[in-house]
DNA sequence: CTGTCCGCTTGACACCGTGTAAATTGACAC
DNA sequence: GTGTCAATTTACACGGTGTCAAGCGGACAG
C-alpha cells in the first residue's frame, strides 16, 4: 500500500493531526504538514498518494490512538435501550471534538474530491448504524415513541448527532463543549 | 460599486444562479458562469471584484426575484406566537432549497474567504433574528416551555432550521422536500 | 573496499482556478 | 473626426496539488 519507513509514516500522521487539530481544519497544506513532520513535501507523496488519502489515514490513526472501539464497547454492552442510547451519545458526542479538525478538512474536500467524500460518508454511515442500534434497543424495550418508525427516529438521532450540528451549536451558538 | 452595463450584470447573475442551482453548488467556476452568460470571463471581473462578491450578489438577486420580504411578512404579521412560528418555518424552510445551490458554494468558501464568511454569517444571523422573534412571540403568549430560556430555545430552533440540517435531512437521509 | 538497494531529498515542472493588466474593438454621442 | 464606455483578447502572476527524474547517504552483503 504505502512504501517507506513506517516510523516516518507515523511522524507524518502525527504532524497532520497536530496541525489540523490546531487549525480546526482550516488551511493546512501539504507543505505545512511536511514541515511539521520534519520531512520533505515529496516524502508525503511517497507514503500517501493524495492529500485526501493522507487525511483519511489520519482519521484512522486517531481512531487507533484514541481507541474508539473501546469507547463504543460500553454502548454495545448496555443492558437496556435508554442505557445504550446514553452510552452511544456519550461516546460519539465526546469523540466529535477530537476528530473535528481532520473531519472539517475532509468535509471541505467533499465537493471536489470523490475519494474524500466516499471515506467520510462511510464513517458517517457507521455512526448511523450506531444510532440505529440504539433506536432498535429502545424499540425492543418498548421505549420508542409510537410517533416514530425506527427509520425515522434513526434519521432524527443521526441528524442531531451530526458533526455539522455539533459545529453549529459549539461554534455558531457558543455552547460549551464539556471535557 | 460595479461598473458596466446593468443588463450584462443581470445576465451574469442569472447565469450564476442557473449553474449553481443546477450543480447544487458543486464546481462552478468563473469560466463556466461567463460561458453561460455569453460573456468573457474578464467581464465578470468588471462587474464583481471577486468570486465571493459575485456569489453574494447572486443571493441578493435571488432574494429580489423571489421576494423574500413578502414571504416573511406573513410571519411578522402573525397574531399569535404559534402562528408566527409556523409562518416563519414555512417561509424559511421553503426558501432554503431555492438558495441551496448558491448557499452551498458560499459555505464551501467560508474556510478560505473571509468576505464570503462574513456575508453568509450575516444572512444566517438574520435567520436567527427570525427565530428569536418567533420564540419571543411564543413567550409573550406563555407558550414557551419553562424548560428553555428564550436564548436557549432560539439556539435550538436556529439549529434545526439551519441549511446544514436541511442538507443532511434531504440529501443524507433522503427526506422529500415538499414543493 | 565495492556494489547496490532503500528511504528520502532536491529541484523542476504541469495543471487548474482566481485575479490582474494592457492593448484592442465597436458602438454611440457630440 | 474625437471622446468615451463596455466588453473582448491575450498574457501573465500566484498558490496549491500532484508528477518526474536525478542524486545522496547509510546499511548491509560479498
Amino acid at each position: 500500500m504505502s512504501s517507506g519507513n513506517p516510523e516516518t509514516r507515523l511522524r507524518i500522521l502525527a504532524a497532520a493531526w497536530t496541525l489540523l487539530e490546531a487549525a480546526q481544519g482550516r488551511e493546512v497544506r501539504m507543505t505545512d504538514i511536511a514541515a511539521e513532520a520534519g520531512v520533505s513535501r515529496q516524502a508525503l507523496y511517497l507514503h500517501f498518494p493524495t492529500r485526501s488519502d493522507l487525511l483519511v489515514a489520519t482519521t484512522r490513526h486517531i481512531d487507533d490512538v484514541k481507541d474508539v472501539d473501546a469507547r463504543l464497547a460500553r454502548s454495545r454492552a448496555a443492558a437496556t435501550g435508554p442505557e445504550r442510547l446514553d452510552a452511544f451519545i456519550d461516546a460519539w458526542g465526546n469523540y466529535i471534538p477530537e476528530i473535528y479538525g481532520v473531519g472539517k478538512a475532509l468535509m471541505a474536500m467533499q465537493d471536489t474530491d470523490d475519494a474524500a467524500k466516499l471515506a467520510w460518508d462511510g464513517r458517517m454511515q457507521a455512526v448511523r448504524h450506531g444510532c440505529r442500534a440504539a433506536v432498535d434497543a429502545l424499540a425492543r424495550d418498548g421505549r420508542l415513541s409510537p410517533a416514530h418508525t425506527p427509520d425515522h427516529a434513526t434519521d432524527i438521532l443521526w441528524s442531531l448527532l451530526s458533526v455539522r450540528m455539533w459545529e453549529h451549536l459549539t461554534i455558531d451558538c457558543g455552547w460549551p463543549q464539556p471535557l
